[in-house]
DNA sequence: GTGAAAGCGCTAACAC
DNA sequence: GTGTTAGCGCTTTCAC
């Protein structure tokens, strides 16, 4: 309206607060705050020219202010370390559950520093500093074990999480990682690789541990040399990828830890000439369910990403509703999705 | 510590409070508040007894009732409508750029109600409601062009916005879209169709006048039949996908508004008995590089949505020092990767 | 060096 | 119906 705000930088214009509404109505703030939140003991006409000088003047109740005074906010919050894949893809389920109830959602990330002492304890941090005034519950996804007691309830997403502990969620990563193997042992392959993810995640440690397993079982000795780390991160994963596929004797099918390192493995796959699945065949865990649509379809071990947001979602709300949850620590199944493009060794044998 | 706390509704402490602290120490709030904040006056023993103490009872100090009291919370707002894949991918460059700044990282949703009333005007609400409160600055992605005057420095994402307005930063829809119809046209496609995206988004209605644009200057008339609507979603996309491929005379190629609506497509075209891309061209708009990263390579345009996140972050850094904006409207590149996948109709025709 | 007191914006008792 | 008051948890003068 006023024309001579520059558009770049406008006029700052101080916060509208209840008390200028209040002011400009002709009213105390105490009927101002009842005519916005629709508590009754106010006459019509006053609350109609109320109305009629918040639209006014724009005014919208301070979140903050309001909820440290209430003791609650109508706010539920997600912690994370950091706005990833997985954590991004957890997210829409948790958004998508949510929407329509009662509750805004906040997706919070403290700034973390370079140095480590920053990273360590964010969790309990954040959640203290949040709980009790800006978020009336929490998901965290967080590798850590040791959440503080608080005043809140809180779900934690992929824990190295005991049967005791706050309620938590996550994928069943060793049955998905020995179903992968598995099945790239039913297709006859011998020599299969493994991609790590991040060693201090327990998901990563859950999907060696049933990669091992399932060879073990298949009566196949481990070969130190086909294991190595990919970190869950394109760049580590590429460079492990190059040096599996340039040994004397190179696998010929590698499980992947995730879909970045099994992107990586293919890239690099095929910047050695080599075909996939026609040479090589990959299986990776898969964060993106976008990143398999595309043709032709890959075979991979689909985490039900969404479904534990919106799983993480449901028993948070439980947890507020007073409830306890018949089941506190929950695996939702990691499924292997056959798409029917993995070569079988007799395949690459025969092309080689 | 506890041991009656049961691990699944753990006993929900009261929020420890500098009162607390203040009370254990055996000293005033204001001196613990002094402690907390490093400033100086406060003998070193007391210091210690004071720190020892808030750590010992876990405290820390209540985001909230800090940023209320100081006027500013070092807390910069991410304004969504949904977290879906463009969103998500836009926090991700976000994230990565305020990493190891000053300030934490808050992604804030409404619940948007059902009714499309709850819809209107979030942008402006929640803005509102969190601004100066707790957030000192804001990143809001919208297509509204009317944003209320703040009191905090605002960065708009892909917004219907003319010169005027908020600070402002999208990707060059217009010249991708007609990039990417230049090049199915210079493979020799001369029936190349449309998947429309939202209607109200100005992304959507800039790619297909980029579409259209192109055919134009190439001599091509307009064929409203070639136009479908896809909304940027899987499933309408698909439906239209599936009028167009089975169209008397079916287009050679289609572009389409995004990634989803190219991969809803690529699905459809295979149910069909069609390969991609042997049988049909399909080039799409492409939010989640991920989504492409697999073989064989798909030709797309890409939005540069982390980069786009940075420079908004970088531009909102340089509200919040006070610097005015050189350039206060940003259109990033959107580039056309061709990846060396995509039929010419020579081929196509060769085949049918 | 330390604490009492005011007040950020708001809501909930309780007077009037 | 309406206003006055107290206080949520915290920081900041400003006395002592």
């Amino acid at each position: 309206m006023s024309s001579d705000a520059s558009p770049v930088r406008p006029a700052r214009k101080a916060r509208v607060t209840i008390t200028d509404v209040a002011r400009s109505a002709g009213v105390s703030v105490a009927t101002v705050s009842k005519v916005i939140n629709d508590r009754d003991g106010v006459a019509l006409g006053t609350a109609e020219r109320v109305k009629a000088v918040v639209s006014e003047l724009g005014y919208e109740s301070s979140l903050v202010a309001s909820s440290l005074r209430r003791g609650r906010s109508g706010v539920l919050g997600v912690l994370l370390a950091e706005f990833e894949p997985f954590s991004t893809e957890l997210l829409k389920g948790i958004s998508a559950r949510l929407s329509g109830s009662d509750y805004d959602l906040m997706a919070y990330t403290g700034a973390l520093g370079p140095h480590p002492q920053d990273q360590a304890g964010w969790e309990r941090r954040s959640l203290s500093s949040l709980a009790g005034t800006l978020i009336d519950g929490a998901i965290i996804v967080t590798p850590t074990v040791e959440l503080p007691d608080t005043t809140i309830p809180v779900v934690a997403v992929d824990p190295h999480a005991g049967p005791s502990g706050p309620a938590a969620i996550d994928s069943d990563n060793l049955g998905g990682a020995r179903a992968a193997t598995e099945y790239l042992l039913s297709l006859g392959h011998r020599r299969i690789a493994h991609l790590r993810g991040r060693a201090d995640l327990q998901s990563a440690l859950l999907r060696e541990q049933g990669y091992r397993e399932a060879l073990t079982a298949a009566g196949i000795p481990e070969r130190p040399e086909l294991i190595a780390d990919g970190g869950y991160r394109s760049s580590p994963a590429a460079e492990s990828a190059r040096k599996l596929l340039t040994l004397p004797q190179p696998p010929t099918a590698i499980f992947a830890a995730n879909d970045l390192s099994a992107i990586a493995t293919i890239d690099v796959a095929q910047s050695l000439g080599l075909r996939v699945p026609e040479d090589l065949s990959v299986v990776g865990f898969d964060n993106v369910p976008e990143a398999v649509g595309t043709a032709p379809p890959l075979t991979t071990v689909a985490q039900p990403l969404r479904e534990i947001g919106q799983e993480a979602v449901r028993m948070l709300l439980d947890l507020l509703a007073g409830h306890s949850l018949a089941q506190p620590h929950l695996h939702l199944p990691a499924q292997l999705v056959v798409r029917g493009t993995t070569a079988r060794p007799a395949d690459i044998v025969a092309r080689a």
